[in-house]
RNA sequence: GCCAAGGUGGCAGAGUCCGGCCUAACGCAGCGGCCUGCAGAGCCGCCCAUCGUCGGUUCAAAUCCGACCCUUGGCUCCA
């Protein structure tokens, strides 16, 4: 089945055609300029899926994601800190950071994680290309991008140059010949006023003026924009086929990236523009310059990985979605029930052998029913939340396959008793080979595609404090046997204090830790 | 003002591209039953929706067309 996506540069579904052998991918990534929060978590969350669902469909995926480590709020928290002393300092503190965050979210490595000021030579032949091609022209050291000189300008938003000027104050265009144009390159450093303004400390009478480089037209700065072009055409190529970002973005970001680069190259520069929404709390969206945010550092911390994970695939990447906590509690226990199920079923399948003769075709079938529909919801736009529907089916046929069948054999007949357990009536063993297949739906589906982590949390048998719990319920099992369930009950509830969750079944009791 | 996205049950959120299988998915919360010594988990079932408003097209509309109302995002810090 094919995969079709909807294009915002068209505003169109449209069916996904890759150019070359490799699909080329870049994801405009973070400014690294303070704590990332979960706004930034779901960019990266839903380009990892869309990613690893590319790879799993059998595509060679070449995947880029940038680090902006030259900007004023950067520049601005120079000396913050007393190891702080460059931009540079800043910026590399904010990317070990964040690579330790999107490692604990379970983010799958990109290709490369190109910086900005790896890229300056790229960035300054870019901007000699645009002036040499008319597109761009210089004043006063800075360079500035020729909006009037691009037929498409406004593609991607729609914006139409005239709307946008007239909105501009007379005085607003300074040096630049159309309101509308932007910087390609800065002269100089940071300005004062601009320091001021990001700064969150006193810098007195010496205000950093962040990172310079030498350029033909003087000492300055790249602008904003042309670092995703130059980044993208160095790591990629000219033109790329996906290409990810927030939806704050698409103006004037991506609609610049889109002028400078198809000005220089003449080609078209991605061909399949992907706008996820955005976080919001409270009914505005979640921002650093809002302050309302939560960062990924606190939610790692309080709810872990999966949790977060399942938060973001149960709304689908293009929409905006609300963070709360009560949002967040049905994240938990939509994970914990795709978590129980898999932990059962692993269990089931370790209590019987692969001889075991049951053929359960319910639970085949929902294995591959799926399978089917998790491809169909992915490959319709990435539809996670269907996708994580058909998940869901696939836990209830499990766990009905296990109230229906125990871990001994048939050979066993009904109504007769295997140490303290009686079979019930009309129960057969597990199937061994469905269950593993179903274990193997979990993980590939879940695991590889969805980016969950089955088994890391759960497992029971963790060392020394396993086993101790397991001598704590054999005797708990000797109490309950000789009727002594009040001792039974208070030793449940106080393992229970400490983060053991013990639950009785027919196959005896089970436990994990929280 | 201009541009974009969206308005579906108590909450949340699919379905809208390609009209009929939507008497509206998967959930969370709530209720009942089964199971259990109990609890939890699980299973089965139930409750809650004139699909923003009005009008149109059609044998048929949550889905197409028009108008209007409301919400959110962007309009050079933004994922």
């Amino acid at each position: 089945m094919a995969l079709s996506v909807t294009n915002s540069l068209t505003d169109e579904r449209e069916e996904f055609e890759p150019t070359g052998e490799e699909v080329l991918v870049y994801v405009c990534g973070l400014t690294v300029s303070d704590d990332p929060h979960l706004g930034h978590a779901r960019l990266w969350t839903h380009a990892d899926v869309i990613t690893r669902w590319l790879d799993y469909a059998g595509y060679d995926v070449r995947h880029v994601e940038n680090f902006t480590d030259v900007n004023e709020k950067i520049a601005a928290r120079v000396g913050e800190r007393p190891e702080w002393e460059t931009e540079a300092d800043v910026a590399r503190h904010y990317i070990s950071q964040v690579i330790e965050y999107m490692r604990g979210l379970n983010l799958a490595r990109a290709t490369v994680y190109p910086r900005v000021s790896e890229h300056i030579p790229e960035i300054i032949d870019l901007v000699e290309t645009l002036i040499d091609a008319g597109h761009a022209y210089e004043a006063n050291g800075s360079v500035y991008f020729d909006v009037t000189s691009f037929n498409d300008y406004g593609v991607l938003s729609n914006q139409q140059i005239d709307d946008l000027e007239a909105q501009g104050e007379p005085d607003e265009r300074g040096e630049k010949r159309n309101a509308a144009d932007f910087a390609l390159w800065k002269a100089g450093g940071v300005a004062p006023d601009a320091i001021a303004e990001h700064a969150k400390h006193d810098h007195g009478d010496d205000p950093p003026t962040g990172q310079t480089w030498e350029s033909p037209w003087g000492e300055g700065r790249p602008g904003w924009h042309i670092e995703c072009s130059a980044m993208s055409m160095t790591h990629l190529a000219d033109t790329i086929d996906i290409h990810i970002g927030g939806h704050d973005l698409v103006f004037p970001h991506h609609e610049n990236e889109i002028a400078q680069s198809e000005a220089a190259t003449g080609q078209r520069f991605a061909n399949y523009w992907l706008h996820t929404g955005l976080l919001e709390t409270d009914d505005e969206k979640m921002s650093s310059s809002l302050g309302n945010f939560f960062t990924v550092e606190a939610a790692l911390d309080e709810y872990g990985p999966n949790v977060i994970r399942t938060f973001y695939l149960s709304t689908e990447y293009g929409s905006k979605q609300t963070f709360s906590k009560e949002a967040m509690a049905e994240a938990e226990e939509r994970w914990e029930r795709l978590q129980r199920s898999y932990d059962a079923a692993v269990d089931a399948c370790d209590s019987v052998d692969s001889t075991a003769k049951t053929e359960d075709s319910e639970l085949r079938a929902a294995v591959d029913d799926t399978h089917e529909a998790f491809t169909a919801a992915m490959n319709d736009d990435f539809n996670v939340r269907e996708a994580m529907a058909a998940l869901r089916s696939l836990t209830k046929a499990v766990n009905r396959h296990l109230d229906d069948h125990t871990s001994y054999d048939d050979q066993f007949i009904d109504g007769d008793s295997v140490g303290p357990y009686t079979i019930p009536d009309s129960h057969t063993a597990y199937d061994y080979h469905g269950l593993k297949r179903a274990i193997e739906t979990f993980e590939s589906l879940g695991g590889e595609v969805f980016g969950l982590q089955f088994g890391t949390e759960t497992d029971g048998d963790v060392g020394l404090a396993g086993d101790l719990v397991e001598l704590l319920l054999d005797v708990r099992e000797a109490d309950r046997e000789a009727g002594n369930y009040e001792r039974a009950d208070e030793l449940r509830d106080s393992l229970a204090d400490l983060g053991v969750e013990v639950q009785d079944s027919d196959d005896g009791p089970t436990f994990r830790f929280e």
